[in-house]
DNA sequence: TAATAAACCGTACGTTCGTGCTATTTTATA
DNA sequence: TATAAAATAGCACGAACGTACGGTTTATTA
């Protein structure tokens, strides 16, 4: 890996953390110089616009969402078992990101803005309700939900959960978010699974 | 009401649209006195502070809140017609808004910011989850949820459900989210009322 | 209608913004 | 090690930022 490669990276993991403060176009070029302790220039020629920083920051981020949340899912058994690794993955990838679930943020913060970053959002956000219907297919396969299972309607759900942990844990910092995590997810689980399949036996 | 409170309210309300659009940090004062055809020092004279204008900005959407979801929601039938007068008022009242609902967008953006505004944004939503679980209670006094009903776990689900149709729609824009909407919530009642209780008598 | 207060504007300030251009330093290649 | 290439810095720019102050216009009150 060149030295640019290197430096590059280390520009995209500060300026991601400071996104999670500030919001994506929170991150100016000024600020994330003097973090990285660069110049404004030397950072800048890294980009040539701050657009293409955004977009880079995105790619990154998904990058490390991919390795920390979808791959290390589909290393476990296929069905319930991958589905509960899936919203663990997530909860403790959004966990140790500063301001919470970057794209959630980015998400509103770019949906009334036209522009390649709103356009790699959506992508972004349309593969991952992807990721969780795939997953909910092989819950099907497996024969541990109902073969009819409407996998659109499950992953809203799935998603509108996920958006409230992040919510109540960023915003409200409800010190029982575990506890109604639980139960949430035991409750829409059970809607979609056969009604033989013990759901006790894998939280 | 005086020249100067008209104008306030004016000013006020072309600020709420352009946080819809900009984010609340990204109103700044020359946009907004662009917008509304003022000057800078004559806008700026009405709050003193960036941060003061904020804060009436979320204040006065709070007002619009309050009048469209909350009022008109207490002056139907106690118990399920309530809880939907309350979800529907909520849809059309966010539908109507501008980058969706102020208090989520701005929730994320002021997050990691501590400051008053956070501190306002933070109370706004406690207010918020406090209407949903009085909601809630009527419905236990009036016969409808289980006596034992975890009203907490309730408005978080509900919170969580109606997060994610406000995403559904600000940055998806999911054409089927009206049918989504009301499976999701049709699913999440029904765990909550008694057996004896016809859901479909109300939908 | 005259006096007083409120509302609003013009201008200016120091900063920071994103983005160029040119030099200099550092790294990689031959 | 010499040379080419890549990486970084210095500096400058016009624009926008939030905020202040003094003056002018408009609205309210007596």
């Amino acid at each position: 890996m060149s030295k640019g490669e290197k430096t590059k990276i280390f520009i995209l993991d500060t300026g991601l953390t400071l996104a999670g403060e500030h919001g994506l176009e929170g991150v100016s070029i000024g600020l994330l110089a003097k973090v990285t302790g660069m110049s404004k220039s030397g950072l800048f020629a890294h980009f040539n616009s701050k657009e293409n920083l955004q977009l880079a920051i995105l790619s990154y981020a998904a990058e490390d969402f991919s390795q920390q949340v979808i791959v290390p899912a589909t290393k476990v058994t296929r069905g319930i078992p991958r589905i509960l690794a899936l919203v663990d993955n997530w909860v403790s990838w959004s966990d140790n990101m500063n301001g919470g679930c970057i794209f959630a943020s980015a998400g509103t913060e770019f949906s009334e803005r036209p522009g390649k970053v709103r356009d790699l959002l959506f992508k972004q956000q349309q593969l991952w309700l992807n990721s969780i219907v795939r997953v909910a297919e092989s819950a099907i396969s497996e024969n541990y939900f109902k073969d009819k299972a409407d996998l659109d309607q499950f992953a809203f759900e799935l998603y509108s959960f996920l958006l409230g942990i992040n919510s109540y844990r960023q915003m409200l910092h409800d010190p029982q978010i575990e506890i109604k995590k639980e139960k949430a997810l035991l409750a829409l689980l059970s809607r979609y699974v056969k009604p033989d399949v013990k759901l006790e036996n894998y939280l």
